[in-house]
DNA sequence: AATTTCTATGCAAACGTTTGCACAAACGTT
DNA sequence: AACGTTTGTGCAAACGTTTGCATAGAAATT
């Protein structure tokens, strides 16, 4: 269980009758060593299973091949779909990845940005947690090593950013239920104007827009928490309109659901009566009955993206810091909660 | 963007006309440096902003405080939510965490450990790859550096083994059952004995001869995919029996949502004529309609034990590699898929 | 006053790797 | 035969830290 220690260039060179230097560069393929030497101490090395100190040579080339990645919450189907396609990608490519929550909250979230950079990270992929506002620490470190922001970003921090094309996946969503024929839409949103939320609404407006359809606010409502409860209550103070909505559009699969459970116990017929559409494809939306129609947005591709952007910055350096939006496609998947036949 | 290099040792030790060693021992709080010498050097410190190099130092000390994480799944919500107590236990300890997937696959899982080794991490976390046969590469490794397996486990494997106590787990479901009064439960189960199955079963077995109803053959079913699609399928199977059950265990939620479907299409009364127990406590369990009973697994306790016994490990290190199997407590959630009134 | 003990500091080696430079040996060219 | 070129190898420095040992000066003891 004590930890041995590995073979180094030392011992191999001098098993070999070699200078370390020339084992080094024989390993490392140097055009200088010939072909014999290089056979004879490949097969060495391999014999005696010599494997390079990442340690040292992390330490002399101050390169580690480690990317830091920080989100809210681990633990929520969407982040780690991401974080799956980031680990992959990264793999691909040779880093590695260490992980960090930030559980959104501001003040870890620079802490650990600051360990991570002080470990050598090479650069970081962050997903920003909830109501960051103070970004001048986040902007001090961006100075020292490259950030790229995914999911949850912020227009404060000029560095290369990944989303989904929020604006325009509301906007079909929407325009999906005008189609139907629907003409009292009404949105779930959150109140603060989170940069996802906003843009959904903002989505939600050009297709009420486009197709003519007037805006009433009573049909706009809001939440502090969008969660499956509020989504629900919310959806009760729409039962009790005199003139209720004839669809609702959640910003999240979970507010959504809250709707369905609401219009389930008031018996109005999905989507007949009302139309639900959601946002996520969760799993859970293909497990409430009727399956809910949502938008599903590629959480690998947002990761493999992100990975891709940040090594290409890392093995291009250039000195211009500045805010570059890459906007991922997303699908609207159509089910029974918005299916008339 | 280009990296600027940190402030290190030698610069302060110029600034206060100090030796490094002396910079060093006084940031390290060394007893041999004067009161007076350290608040000099940390006040420095501070101010230029000094942060150790983590790289000279793990270089040095052969210790690198970092923990490797092997997981076959990133993107599953008991694992993401593992994962999350691995980061805040290894956190509150100083450890930093690096996360893999294996995909399931056996032969990345060696690499995986292969590279965590070379990179040097302390000790590693993992859950194993399913159906993990060989398991020769993974003792050579765990003569190198601790192992401490969690959730997926091994018993070929000596080492510390963190797993809820599956077992235990199932009997008191299926006992939940019997005092519903249900003598004719059926168990969804999976076919190639699975650790995790495997006792569920056992469970189940206890459960009947305990309370001395007959175990029927007919009544234990078995699949190689545990799914939602095979939950409904096999449900379907018990349906068609000229003596239904009036119980189905199901080993995984997924499989119990799948019956609750079939038993949904067939107009079956939930729980009334056929109650349905789940395991996981997944969200979709709270989604589903009727709500579904399950076992709840504490994840993050499994996660934070798993940290807490491999630090113990590498801070008393020891050379007797055995197993040691320990047991997480699980609780039964009731819900309407067996609430009988 | 001479000695010992203690306190605070500095010197230098070590960790394993990479790499600029030097340099022998072998070869090719006049 | 003398010179330049190429090829393969080795020397030694550097990266930033920790730490055993040495030591200068102060304080305490004789």
């Amino acid at each position: 269980m004590s930890k041995k220690r590995n073979t180094t260039l030392k011992e191999l060179s001098k098993e070999l009758s070699l200078s370390i230097s020339t084992v080094s560069r024989a390993l490392n393929d140097h055009p200088d060593i010939s072909q014999s030497t290089k056979e004879r101490v490949r097969k060495l090395a391999k014999q005696m299973n010599y494997v390079p100190n990442l340690f040292a040579r992390g330490f002399r080339s101050r390169e580690t091949h480690i990317l830091g990645v920080i989100v809210p919450n681990i633990s929520h189907l969407f982040t780690s779909t991401i974080l799956k396609g980031i680990l992959e990608e990264a793999e691909l490519r040779g880093y590695r990845v260490i992980i960090s929550e930030s559980n959104n909250n501001e003040v870890k979230q620079v802490e650990m940005l600051n360990t991570m950079t002080q470990f050598g990270v090479d650069g970081v992929l962050m997903s920003l947690a909830r109501k960051t506002t103070n970004v001048e620490e986040i902007l001090k470190i961006l100075n020292r090593i490259p950030i790229v922001l995914f999911d949850k970003v912020s227009s404060k921090i000029p560095c290369t950013q990944i989303v989904i094309n929020e604006e325009e996946a509301a906007f079909n969503a929407v325009e999906h239920l005008i189609e139907l024929g629907k003409q009292r839409i009404a949105i779930i949103k959150e109140t603060e104007n989170s940069y996802n939320s906003e843009k959904r609404y903002a989505g939600y407006l050009r297709a009420l827009n486009q197709y003519g359809i007037p805006v009433r606010d009573k049909l706009i409502l809001s939440t502090e928490d969008i969660s499956l409860g509020n989504g629900r209550r919310l959806t009760n103070i729409l039962l009790s309109m005199k003139k209720r909505p004839d669809a609702i559009f959640a910003i999240t699969d979970n507010a959504a659901i809250g709707a369905i459970k609401a219009l389930h116990k008031f018996k109005v017929k999905i989507p007949e009566e009302i139309a639900v559409v959601g946002f996520s494809n969760s799993i859970n939306s293909t497990i409430v009955s009727p399956a809910l129609t949502t938008v599903d947005q590629p959480g690998d591709k947002i990761g493999r993206t992100a990975v891709r952007f940040l090594i290409q910055e890392l093995e291009n350096p250039t000195n211009d810091v500045m805010t570059k939006t890459v906007e991922i496609k997303t699908s609207l998947i159509v089910r029974d909660s918005s299916l008339m036949v």
